[in-house]
DNA sequence: CAGAATCCTTCTGGATACTG
DNA sequence: CAGTATCCAGAAGGATTCTG
């Protein structure tokens, strides 16, 4: 019916001015921190980044990366091939994401994983 | 007919590896962003909380601070008086956030709420 | 290969009423 | 005041099928 891709719209109903909701809206939902920790250090194609982010189905991860990319995080380059080939990038606002997403990882492995101190310190 | 409190149950979907995925899952939600910024600097009773987080319903809020206090990063003080009077605040692992969360605060500031490069120069 | 379309289940969150 | 309990709407996410 309408001439137009309308994927499930986007939550709106957080942050109302917390600047700190307003930016876990962005990077928060499934995948988006792994994509984003992945794509800081390299071009990944499709299915490699759902190879690698093992359990993500290609609906959500075609959601979220376009989310991401609706919100200036990530480039989609598009290589006019047969297969198709699609490479996805961080853009500079992504990359200005670099420092709070290392020390997500940090506070991740440290907080979150049960990781003994040892191998930390290894 | 259980004899304990056992709200949702917490998603486990998430992060399975990736720790800035993890470290998302656990300061993700609503609500949860603006209450790690506001306890970052003060102590608060729960009605306070509510009035100051406007638009969150009260069993949103329990549950999203019942979340953080099992994560081990906000600390409930029950005082024994009628009426009651519960305050809460962040414990020294919540406060281990903190460079984080003024990093996203920093961040969303300038990347999402749409404010003029201007005012954040003043 | 990189999705789009459709259907369906689960989870999140709101509204309201009630209580120690 | 600080929750609980119950009910319900909507959003998020999965599985499957199909296509340029």
């Amino acid at each position: 019916m309408s001439d137009k891709i309308v994927y499930e719209k986007q939550a709106d109903y957080t942050h109302r001015g917390c600047p700190v909701e307003a930016a876990l809206d962005i990077i928060g939902g499934k995948g988006k921190g792994s994509i984003l920790c992945i794509l800081l250090d390299q071009t990944m194609r499709f299915n490699e980044l759902q190879r690698t982010l093992t359990g993500i189905s290609q609906r959500i991860l075609t959601k979220q990366l376009r989310e991401l990319e609706d919100a200036g995080l990530i480039h989609r380059e598009v290589y006019a091939e047969v297969p198709p080939r699609v490479e996805y990038s961080l853009t500079d606002k992504g990359q200005s994401l670099r420092t709070i997403i290392m020390e997500l990882h940090k506070w991740g492995r440290e907080n979150v994983l049960d990781q003994t101190p040892q191998e930390k310190a290894s």
